[in-house]
DNA sequence: GACGGTAGATTACAATTGTAGTCTATTTCG
DNA sequence: CGAAATAGACTACAATTGTAATCTACCGTC
């Protein structure tokens, strides 16, 4: 699996390294609760899946330890977005765009 | 609620009533087994839950007995796509849109 | 009116997800 | 070196979801 399916809980924490790039655990934390109410054991247990599942590392650089987002952004999107074009538009993103589009309210 | 949550499982059933109109439940049952591999149990679950959620209702109509689906596939649509813009973009619909733009490949 | 079919309700159950607490080994600081 | 902090593993647990079986009351037919 090229991209591990990502809970959207733990998108949230990725979204964390996303915006601010490979952060201390004191920073994550920071950065995550700025958007969500979740206690620091919860922000771990989420870290520790993405961990799990290669879409986080923990990273010692001169001493201090860091978390870094393995996947990309991007890449996140592309997956989530095609899943929704095959959920609802059978797959076509022309329907989609179509359907943005004509919405404009 | 003005649309009450539908799960991706539920959403299959509700798509045939929105393909076909109002069904018997055999033509259901045909119509939902012809892209999911689902027993009929599955689909009377499922079929249950949308009646519970007042998405669907049973009505008799001269003798008999059909199902008909009470929340629009716009509304849901329209629902499921901001919220897929709210998760990825930030509520900003036009992010989504430049994104598949871009990815045109 | 009895009987068979079936619609809808009820129950079942495992996997996933959200939300969190606890424990332990390792690191770091004094 | 000893003590304190903490990173990561492990455990917990309820709600939701997917997938299904069973039961019961009603409806229509003979």
């Amino acid at each position: 699996m090229q991209v591990p399916h990502i809970t959207e809980a733990e998108s949230a924490v990725l979204d964390a390294l996303w915006r601010r790039g490979p952060l201390s655990a004191f920073q994550l934390m920071a950065e995550v609760r700025s958007r969500q109410a979740w206690g620091d054991a919860t922000i771990k247990t989420l870290l520790g899946r993405l961990m799990r599942k290669g879409a986080v590392l923990s990273e010692r650089v001169d001493g201090a330890l860091r978390y870094r987002a393995l996947i990309e952004r991007t890449a996140y999107l592309e997956r989530e977005i095609q899943a929704v074009v095959d959920r609802l538009f059978q797959g076509d993103p022309k329907a989609l765009s179509a359907f943005l589009d004509a919405r404009r309210h």
